[in-house]
DNA sequence: CATGAATGAGAATTCATTCAT
DNA sequence: GATGAATGAATTCTCATTCAT
């Protein structure tokens, strides 16, 4: 791990903790066992920083989203369990997420970069859908992505926010919704 | 309205442009057209300004929820604008609520807070539900609400994260599925 | 002596000594006797203050340079003492001027104010020199005036500079000269 | 040119455009396209490099102006441009020498290089004057040598400072002074 | 009640200087 | 000789909070 990736690191550990604004350049240079002056070699400032860790975390997060729907999409739909539908590693970065969404309103490059992801994942989506089923559109491919993301976003908002126990009974709603939105998955 | 809902007016319109910790509380008594001075009469501390208007926001949310599930549970189940799922209401406070959220995760007394409001809310929706349907049990109308609520707020995140527009092959999907959690519904 | 004044007096005293950029704002903090941050409630920042100090500095100038012009040219031309020629209140400043003479050549704001000011004394040189001699026009006026403060200039630089005597004989020679350049004044 | 030389030019190019301490050694290395290690193998430190620079300068001047001197001292009276009198390499380093000026009124060292660098440019002057004109005594030359500098100081500053134009009548009062200074030059 | 001048700790950023390679 | 990564003190500026009027 190279310097400039030390300082990212030591910033998500940071940040994950007291959000972008509540951690200081000074906290990062503690974290990353580095002088203050060295991370200004490497980022311009600190919103240089939160953009390059934003880019990370949200690219990420494509990497094991892309992994998850084709997960989700070849499992049994017998779920007995919320982790299975969102995995761990996912979770652990949406208290980021959320910082990321909240800058993303005020900060145009922000957003670029989650507008960005969210095409890229879409577009990776909806080939490996067509490499599978080539008799589908990419329209019922889109929907079916939307829902699924609805899904999965709201699982993640809800336990954040709230860290509220899922239904016990949340299970086959939640099994007769993907059998809906993947008609052909084994039952 | 008094001094004190004033200020916190000011409060709420400060920090849904520029975050909790971005705004001052100098940037407060300008908005609010009062003296710095005023606003530590009224308020012990800008964290106290941060909790009154949690309390305040998710308050109004409830509010709003409330009305909203039942307006859910009663309308035709063919939707055709995703408007009709998240009032607008709801959304434009959406990114006070991200904050919130991201705000909850290090701060126990905003935790609760939400905690609270999401029982509150629960328990008026069960109540509400069972008096209409007396035959239900409290799970399912609970796992209800959860599945309603999950799909409203991922819609909500959708809406601001990404600013995607909702599928239009969507509403079918989602009809199908309020039918499934509301089978009473008319058709 | 209002705060504004107060800061600004002691901005003088330290920028006198140590030049715009080697005095630090925590420096004119100590030497007025304020907060850091009562500094920037009377200034926006460090080039405001620096702004407002040129300002002065040059219309107390151009009082003394007012004064001067006319007061030579009413004086016997016999002097003795370059003393005589350029006030000890002006010379006080002339630190503090090639300091703003430096400023003015990165610094579009001081170079306007280094302008204005001299179209000001010229302006009231050539009104002043005309209701004494009528018959002059404004042009030879200006030539007066030029050679006036060329000489000034030039004995200032020189002191400040070098700081060497001046020569025992110059005298002569510049009586001689304001004779030329004041062919009216009394032998 | 060597190592140290290039250092130099390149520390008297950015201070020219920025001044002594806006300048860095960052700023130095780069236009220097050297190592900020190397600069330190060469000067102990950045007071080194301003020293190394002022003297430097200094001495250019003095060149130049001991032919100016004489240059005048030998021309036709009759000049029509005041570039006749200021040469444009001696302007050009006016406003280094400003800083320079600044810088001695705080730092005894390069005080000392300005002091002992206007001592050599007089006995230079009174040196050739005296070989030209074996009659006058060192007094009097001083003296011209003062008058003519001041003339030029002024112009010189006048020009920096306010970037006034000449006065057009100025000429005439300028070749009378010249005369009354160099008696003996041809009309 | 109401004001806003005043404070000073803390944040971001720069830069002269060192030193291991 | 030559490099430039690394340091950290110093600088500018902000902002929560207090208090005399």
């Amino acid at each position: 791990m190279n310097r400039s990736e030390q300082i990212l690191a030591a910033a998500e550990q940071c940040m994950r903790l007291k959000g972008f604004h509540q951690t200081s350049v000074q906290n990062i240079a503690q974290q990353a066992d580095v002088s203050i002056g060295l991370i200004y070699k490497y980022y311009k400032n600190k919103e240089a920083i939160i953009e390059a860790l934003v880019t990370n975390v949200v690219q990420r997060m494509i990497t094991l989203l892309n992994a998850d729907f084709e997960r989700i999409a070849h499992m049994d739909v017998h779920y007995h369990q919320a982790e299975d539908i969102v995995p761990v590693e996912v979770e652990s970065s949406i208290i980021l997420l959320m910082e990321v969404s909240s800058e993303a309103t005020r900060n145009q490059r922000i957003q670029q970069i989650m507008k960005d992801a969210w095409q890229e994942l879409k577009n990776n989506f909806i080939t490996q859908e067509q490499q599978r089923h080539p008799e589908q559109d990419a329209n019922a491919i889109h929907t079916r992505l939307y829902v699924m993301s609805l899904i999965i976003d709201g699982i993640i908002i809800r336990r954040c926010m709230k860290q509220a126990d899922i239904s016990p009974d949340f299970m086959p709603f939640f099994n007769a919704m993907v059998n809906d939105v993947y008609p052909h998955a084994p039952a």
